[in-house]
RNA sequence: GGUCCGUUCGUCUAGGGGUUAGGACGCCAGGUUUUCAUCCUGGUAACAGGGGUUCGAGUCCCCUACGGACUACCA
């Protein structure tokens, strides 16, 4: 492929940007940088109805979070700006009257109570209203005007629209790079309107006006937009100009029950759908996001890559710089796929393990932080090298070893009752001595002496290592016993020791 | 209702005429770790249905069923 590619992501400010949403960023993104190409983020606010404060900006941290920056964008002008549509506005105006001058659209003054009425009718009588071919001629529109009279109107002050004339009858064959080729009768389509009567274009006009002057090689976008692709193409037509090559994804669906993943599906299960957490200006409403529920980016990016594309290998857990290189649009499926919270869940794990020790040092610090406790960085590092594998979140790192940090305060009750018998604390103590004795303090050392002892006595080793995890860890949960001594260091252990006798 | 798109284990998927239909998540069972987790091994489970085409269909065609999207002066 050419290194001209240049692709957008193109979402309207009207929320937070749901994870599908980021997907189609994501694929984008992927596709752009295999290519050497542009990634564009153009904002798409034509409708001033829906605009929401602090949308745009979510957008934009969002995909940064995500690690998948736009090149091009709001505050990244690169000569194709401005990157608003509301910015715009000016320019769309006339691509409008050149379709009216070229024949290809026209006013139209219907209000929309009478096309209201027009569909109702129709639905009673058990048919469809399209406006297009098939009544144009009867509504009213400057199809059907001497061009003074539709003048006149307009000079009124009369509201408009301008729709576009589609042709009557024209098999049209329009290419997908997911889907193949799609075979439509432009006969069934509507004259869809491009020009708001509140000076707006809609999306279609601007975004096939955008495009072209942005120079977009590839729309790659959600699956929704399938049935529009024969109006667009057929606009491109119009002007004159080539179209882009299209390619339509597939929807993420609730992981149970029927319909697309919603907000709704996750409260209900206990998962985010949104990748930052968002809280909505006007009802207060907060929605969770991934990343303040702990997910690592390339846990996220990995496992929407995987929902709805594979590199038809086994390879599962990738990188960013690895997606780049093995992604494809070929490979990416024809059909929605169900949202899995669990696998998700999995992706996490995974990433949280490859993840450096010392790139999650400031996430477990700052919960650290939060309890007032105070170590320095390389302590910390070392307790997460000894507790990442089994943690899946960061959260984890805490939960997973906050004994290497603070004297457990209560003993599991269960452990404690069949682990802690009646000549237990005299054993301990005899740990005690061993511990003290134990001149350059190391797991290894440490181990050697109890465990010389333990053989030496006949011991049985459960009858010691149990009671003494017990009283340094607080359940029988963690690292090797003797790694734990020698993190938390003599003194600690010795005063553990204590302090579980005189407790148990 | 109309238009378009889709349909392989519960879920994500590999597969492009000849396969014991493969992998991953989940679940179950073992093993390692004198704890827990990780890890390893094994098990569970699928081609929506019906017609064709073909010596031979998960793979190609048609129909049905089901699912989804769209059907606004929203994107």
């Amino acid at each position: 492929m050419s290194n001209n590619v240049r692709v957008r992501f193109a979402p309207s400010p009207t929320g937070p940007l749901h994870i599908g949403g980021v997907r189609t960023a994501l694929y984008n993104y992927l596709f752009a940088k295999k290519n050497n190409g542009t990634f564009i983020l153009r904002i798409e606010d034509t409708d001033q109805n829906r605009y929401v404060e602090g949308a745009e900006n979510y957008i934009i941290e969002a995909l940064n979070w995500c690690g998948i920056p736009y090149d091009e964008g709001p505050g990244k002008e690169a000569g194709y700006g401005p990157y608003r549509q509301s910015e715009r506005k000016d320019k769309y105006v006339a691509f409008a009257e050149k379709l009216i001058a070229l024949g290809d659209a026209y006013y139209a003054f219907d209000t929309a109570e009478a096309l209201d009425t027009h569909r109702k009718n129709h639905e009673d009588q058990g048919k469809t209203f399209i406006y297009n071919w098939h009544n144009r001629n009867k509504l009213d529109n400057s199809l059907n005007l001497s061009q003074e009279e539709t003048l006149k109107r307009i000079e009124a002050g009369e509201d408009y629209v301008i729709r576009f004339k589609c042709p009557e009858s024209e098999i049209l064959e329009l290419d997908d790079l997911i889907r193949g080729s799609v075979e439509v009768n432009t006969a069934l389509l509507d004259d869809k309107v491009l020009f708001k009567s509140d000076g707006m274009p809609t999306y279609h006009l601007a975004n096939i006006v955008d495009d072209h002057l942005m120079e977009i090689t590839h729309v790659i976008r959600g699956e929704e937009w399938l049935p529009s692709m024969a109006l667009h193409v057929l606009l491109y037509r119009a002007f004159g100009w080539d179209a882009p090559k299209f390619a339509h994804l597939p929807l993420i669906m609730k992981p149970v029950g029927k319909g697309k993943l919603s907000k709704r599906d996750g409260d209900k299960m206990g998962f985010p759908v949104f990748p930052l957490l968002w809280k909505d200006p006007k009802t207060n409403d907060v929605s969770a996001g991934y990343r303040e529920d702990g997910y690592l980016p390339e846990a996220v990016i990995n496992m929407l890559a995987f929902l709805g594309w594979n590199p038809g290998t086994e390879k599962e857990i990738y990188n960013l710089e690895e997606l780049i290189q093995d992604f494809d649009l070929q490979r990416v499926h024809k059909s929605g796929a169900k949202f899995d919270p669990e696998k998700t869940k999995w992706f996490q794990q995974q990433q949280l393990h490859i993840a450096s020790d010392a790139s999650l040092v400031k996430g477990l610090q700052a919960i650290l932080a939060g309890k007032n406790l105070d170590y320095d960085d390389a302590y910390v590092q070392k307790v997460i090298h000894l507790v990442k594998e089994r943690a899946v979140f960061v959260a984890d790192l805490w939960e997973q070893g906050n004994f290497f940090f603070e004297r457990p305060e209560n003993y599991d009750e269960k452990t404690a009752k069949k682990t802690w018998k009646d000549d237990t604390a005299e054993l301990m103590l005899i740990v005690s001595k061993l511990v003290n004795e134990t001149e350059e303090f190391t797991a290894e050392n440490l181990s050697a002496n109890v465990k010389e002892w333990i053989q030496a006595e006949g011991l049985g080793f459960g009858k010691v290592m149990q009671p003494f995890r017990l009283s340094l860890v607080g359940s029988m949960s963690g690292p090797d016993v003797f790694v734990i001594a020698e993190t938390i260091g003599k003194e600690r252990t010795l005063e553990r020791i204590r302090y579980a006798i005189e407790k148990l």
